[in-house]
DNA sequence: AATTATTTTTAGATAAACCTAAATTAAGGC
DNA sequence: GCCTTAATTTAGGTTTATCTAAAAATAATT
């Protein structure tokens, strides 16, 4: 296992194609590549040349980018540490919800096996990070992950919050004001076909929420 | 307060500086910085250029670089950050004493002024951090530090250790050997002035240590 | 003071990571 | 299947941070 050490920029890269190919399976495109990271596309076809030749991801020309085996395993230990200093920050240094993606983008990148590992100790080896994503164990194994939101959820159904995928402050704020977090139960009321919004109940209030946000939030049916 | 974003070369670049101006008082040249850096000086001198521009050093053209009232703030933010973070690896991470600077040098550059205050009260507001160098509060103020070395004792003085300069692994292993760290005592018990090297009392024991050595160990009198 | 040595700066190059504008390829509509 | 549109790549350029080699300034030595 070559550490190999890559820049900043290589493992934002990276871990968006990793993001965006669900596990790995499906292909990425430049352009959404360039959406995610903000960056042209001009410069992100250059990107993926240089970690083609790195093998970490493979690319043929006009038809779209897969990520590798290995780019998957750096990948994962990139998203490992992400997910743990997000922990950290909400944990230890009281951070909200909303304000620690944006630090754990930054400290992502300092790549120290040590740091990692006893931060992960001490930590206590946590499996989930605040925004209920899975943190990757040192091998890069990940733990499942729920993919029903309650979107898909019928009338009378219940579930309970696992995961929240959205990550912009607009939608942490609308989470807040609605009291929802990790660990909520959730009971679908009615659904309103007009635009499929949802009436569900929350902390025993009847709330109507729009059919993208309850997308974004990922439940454990009960 | 117009909040300066710099580059981490720009940050490492002004740390130096002001460490090798001693405190802002002494004029820096380009090669001191150079051999620091470890980057040749014709480099150095395009940073100082650039600093310059950003008023956070005065230059004269073959003369030499002085730290600016603005960059000591700038630079005493860097070293807050470095020294916290140690302190966080010490105690809250275990590790030793010789491996904290490394991965320090990295976690400065992370720049969000919410992670250092949620940080050093974390910590809870620790003075100095493991070497026992003092940690600038957040308005840049700093504690007084001993600069007498137990090379300065004369003859039965005693002193206890307060702080260790030099930061590299050899010397580490040295100190980790003699038993010697911060809060030790010390007790001059002979000068060899054939090559200036002391024979020392620590934990109960005499140990001769050479002139180098006791430069780099600073002690408060007893 | 003249010469030599050292330090510092300038000049010119390179690599990384971006950009814009133009060219090329693939996809979608009819 | 052709044509228009959208996606992608290529070409050429910029900025940052580095380098080497050479020139210029200062310091040290005789
Ligand atoms: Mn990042
Ligand atoms: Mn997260
Ligand atoms: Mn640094
Ligand atoms: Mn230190």
């Amino acid at each position: 296992m070559t550490n190999i050490i890559l820049s900043k920029s290589e493992e934002n890269y990276l871990k968006s194609i990793y993001n965006l190919s669900d596990s790995g399976n499906k292909i990425v495109t430049t352009n959404s590549i360039s959406k995610i990271l903000n960056i042209e596309p001009a410069s992100v076809t250059d990107m993926i040349k240089k970690l083609s030749k790195k093998k970490l991801i493979y690319h043929e020309k006009y038809k779209g980018t897969k990520i590798s085996k290995n780019g998957i395993i750096v990948a994962l230990q990139i998203i490992r540490r992400h997910r743990l200093w997000e922990v950290f920050l909400y944990e230890k240094l009281n951070f909200n919800w909303d304000e620690i993606h944006e630090v754990a983008e930054e400290l992502e990148h300092v790549s120290s096996d040590q740091l990692i590992d006893n931060l992960d100790k001490y930590l206590k080896y946590p499996k989930i990070d605040p925004h209920g994503d899975p943190i990757p164990n040192k091998l890069g194994e990940v733990d499942f992950v729920d993919k029903i939101s309650i979107s898909d959820l019928k009338i009378k159904e219940k579930g309970i919050v696992s995961r929240i995928v959205n990550e912009d402050e607009g939608f942490f704020n609308l989470l807040n004001k609605l009291k929802i977090e990790i660990g909520t139960e959730v009971t679908i009321l009615d659904k309103i076909d007009y635009d499929g919004s949802l009436d569900v109940l929350i902390n025993n209030k009847s709330v109507i929420i729009s059919k993208e946000i309850a997308e974004n939030i990922k439940i454990t049916k009960i």
